[in-house]
DNA sequence: GCTTGTTTAAAACAGTTGTTTAAATGAGCG
DNA sequence: CGCTCATTTAAACAACTGTTTTAAACAAGC
């Protein structure tokens, strides 16, 4: 007997791997994303994995588990693929942007890699037990880092105007900087998961002469810079406006 | 025998009745929306609406065809509850803030309204055959909309700049218009379908002050008018960004 | 009464689902 | 060889799926 489903996957080849458990694993990624948990049937993934149907129970317990191990695996190859840029980077306009470039590229990623979008998705829309622990591993570390980039930005901004940065009170609050990350996160993903409606709205022309991951990674953080560094002026502009416009 | 699947609801009472037709409808709404298209079964939602589980092939030929007039059903009511703002507001930033209040208001809305949400992000994920005239009827509109919108504000603010505008040089081109709307969208549909990491990411508190569709809405459209305020200062900021940056 | 057409009801249908069983295979080893 | 073990196989399982069939209930018109 094999170890089941909750173990690691740390000791295996980790991609390549030519027996039945790589196999079944590389296949259930493939129809999982294409299919999304419901849809997708064991009897699909194993006839593409060319092993038996009772693998699947017998590597992983059941279906859930086999969906679990894909969804961790997954994680580790994109992470490897699209490392998060270094830290470090004195300028956080450019620190911005970069970060914006790997988040777009993880998820416009459409080979093998680009599973974790949809099933992501998939998961948002209907959570499963994994949820959570998704959540916190794989956003967590990625929110606090765009908060504290937006946090540069507003304070490098202000120094710019004011000449001194007026200690005490503080800047900006801290669930402004939360909604800017939000944003960008948004946009992004917005750009991977509506892609359907793009390819209908945007004759193809302009498409693929505007909507690469190179545009549209610059179009994004020219979006959040401009709004990031507008700071308080345009605060007190929307202020005025009504609760309930209209 | 009653029409199939095919014809139109322009006939009966719309949203009341008591029939076993209206009860399968607002039955099959919300279980598809909880379930989705998949996991809802015939039988679940025909318990739920107290008929018997042929009437689904009675009165809409199968359940596609019941899902088919479930999403045009929804989409009407959304659009009677909240109708986009009237033309007419000659300022553009307050009718960009009102459109995105409309905008988020549909989406947010928690009640039997808050299913199209639901259902067109699986639409967007897996387009069934209705996607396509979907788009075209739903966000087309809205998108034009937007895109002319930020055509004006661009333009009052270069006015506001220069003082003449620079007849003949286009001051924005076409496709940068678009991925502002574009950005709209995505953030405001963020905000439904990321509900879930949301409510990881920020403590309760916090979210409960600044997540509600005011506050949202006035970020959004703080964030959208920097950005296209900032205009080309912004963008020649941005341009000696290299295209692989690293 | 009877006939007509519409609507409901229970049961059956044919197919697929995830999962399990029990037998077969094949390599490693004393 | 015999024995053990992990792996693989084909078949069976029970539950559930969307859909259809068949018949009964019902109302309206004559």
């Amino acid at each position: 007997m094999v170890d089941l489903a909750g173990s690691g996957i740390g000791e295996e080849p980790m991609s390549g791997g030519d027996d039945a458990r790589s196999r079944l694993l590389a296949a259930a990624g493939s129809v999982f994303a294409r299919r999304g948990f419901d849809r997708a049937t064991v009897r699909e993934i194993c006839r593409e994995a060319k092993v038996n149907v009772a693998s699947v129970g017998y590597y992983f317990g059941d279906k859930m588990g086999l969906y679990r191990q894909v969804i961790r695996q997954i994680h580790e190859l994109r992470e490897r693929k699209f490392p998060a840029p270094a830290e470090g980077d004195t300028d956080p306009a450019r620190m911005l942007h970069s970060i914006i470039r790997t988040l777009l590229s993880r998820m416009m990623a459409c080979d093998s890699r680009g599973w974790e979008s949809q099933l992501m998705m998939r998961e948002m829309m209907q959570p499963t037990a994994i949820f959570g622990e998704l959540v916190q591993e794989s956003f967590r570390p990625l929110f606090e880092r765009l908060v504290e980039i937006f946090r540069l930005v507003v304070t490098a901004q202000s120094v710019e105007q004011d000449g001194e940065i007026a200690t005490g009170d503080a800047l900006v609050q801290r669930h402004e900087l939360e909604q800017f990350a939000l944003s960008v996160v948004g946009q992004c993903l917005y750009y991977r998961i509506g892609a359907g409606v793009v390819q209908i709205l945007v004759p193809e022309e302009s498409r693929q002469q505007h909507y690469d991951i190179d545009s549209l990674s610059r179009h994004i953080a020219g979006v959040m810079l401009a709004a990031a560094e507008s700071g308080r002026s345009l605060r007190y502009k929307l202020e005025h406006f009504d609760r309930r416009p209209e």
